[in-house]
DNA sequence: TTGCCACAGATTGTCGACAATCCGGATTAA
DNA sequence: TTAATCCGGATTGTCGACAATCTGTGGCAA
């Protein structure tokens, strides 16, 4: 499960938490004014808890606050969205070439197994991206942890990691990009198992250079409407 | 002036602000706990601003949580560290890179400028290294800006940024590393002059690795100690 | 002596109320 | 008609008090 839920601990942090689903889901819609007292009485608690949450995703980017005007969604425009993906290329691709001397060959393994279960998904439901897109997003940060890197891991794990996931759910239509991603995705794989950290990041980099120009042009295609 | 400490603002904003400060200068000890109705005692406001405050710094790592038991100022220990020079090494040299193409020349001939008012200061006064950090750091943060990646100038201005600071404080006493980070310094406006971002990335991944190693030595003595 | 339990103090978590500020619509004068 | 001004409601910012939880200290029994 990515998402974890702690229905337990504060209600701040419940609330930081269904706060954080909801904008990434599309639920709260970008840009979207976020009233406290009505997200206060929506969670069940008083405003003291959700002002605490606020504060917690204004530092963590996933909203914006301005003081006496409230806060309010994100909005992921394109230069965002552009400038999110070269960061990720450069931390993706050093955590791959660091990942290719750290995994455990168990842990490659394991990789690969996912990889299968992809497979088997696309070739069963060609149509529900949904789910691919998680694994994808799984994919990812399996190779990110596989770094050591705990920085690396909160970075893309837990804050940008938000950011992609909102991306996602925004541009979960295009299909046509699971089988060259799930491709490239073997080919990273196969360059880990190598141990063959400098080919894996290039495949990375690339790899993901590929995704921003798929969202890229679908952006566009938005625009034009 | 680096640390803008907007003395307006809602009561949390300031708290927040003077909190960061007061971690990254090391007066709030690494580690140490924060004590909600001290602080906010010692700050002239309620306990609800205050607990914004940490919500918002803990949202920025900058202190770590655990619920009913408080915050504390997050440790800087080894392996986090290193783990911060990492990612800094990919980014910067990105963000090097991209300014290469992107800055005007206007802005890389203020960039030499700094170095020369650095250079002045080494040579008044060899020991003061302490502005030379924080004029090194404006070094680094202009040229991220120089990038004109938003997202860059978020993760390494305001957030890994702090880290940098309060790990400079803490090791700041090392003032041999000033002569050659000025001359690793000029090589890199050099190539940025030239508009060479291959060569201005590589010059800054080895500059920045090699401070990692400087700043590495000195907790190797300092835990033998 | 040692381990466990209970209690007290301190600290954190939560709520409700009040003050400060902002936003939109109505009014009025040029 | 239009622009400036001025309320009135709504929203945010702040505080104080109370409840829930943790910590550590002392006593009690094995």
């Amino acid at each position: 499960m990515l998402i974890s839920t702690p229905k337990q601990g504060t209600l701040a942090d419940i609330a930081a938490h269904r706060l954080a689903h909801s904008i990434v889901t599309g639920e709260l819609e970008q840009g979207q004014k976020l009233n406290e007292a009505e997200l206060a009485e929506r969670f069940g608690m008083g405003r003291g808890p959700l002002r605490e949450a606020l504060r917690h995703l204004e530092g963590m980017r996933l909203v914006t606050r301005v003081p006496n005007a409230g806060a309010r969604v994100v909005v992921l425009d394109r230069k965002t969205l552009s400038d999110l993906y070269a960061v990720r290329e450069a931390l993706e691709g050093m955590a791959c070439r660091i990942a290719a001397a750290q995994m455990t060959d168990d842990e490659i393994a394991q990789l690969s197994k996912l990889l299968d279960r992809h497979e088997a998904q696309i070739k069963k439901q060609g149509g529900k991206v949904y789910a691919q897109s998680e694994g994808d997003l799984d994919f990812h940060f399996q190779i990110v942890r596989g770094s050591r890197n705990q920085m690396l891991m909160n970075l893309l794990g837990s804050e940008q990691y938000q950011l992609l996931r909102m991306c996602r759910y925004r541009t979960s239509r295009n299909a046509e990009r699971t089988g060259p991603a799930l491709q490239q995705h073997r080919q990273i794989v196969a360059a880990l198992a190598q141990r063959d950290g400098e080919l894996a990041e290039i495949l990375m980099r690339r790899h993901i250079q590929g995704a921003w120009h798929s969202i890229s042009e679908m952006i566009d295609k938005e625009e034009a409407v």
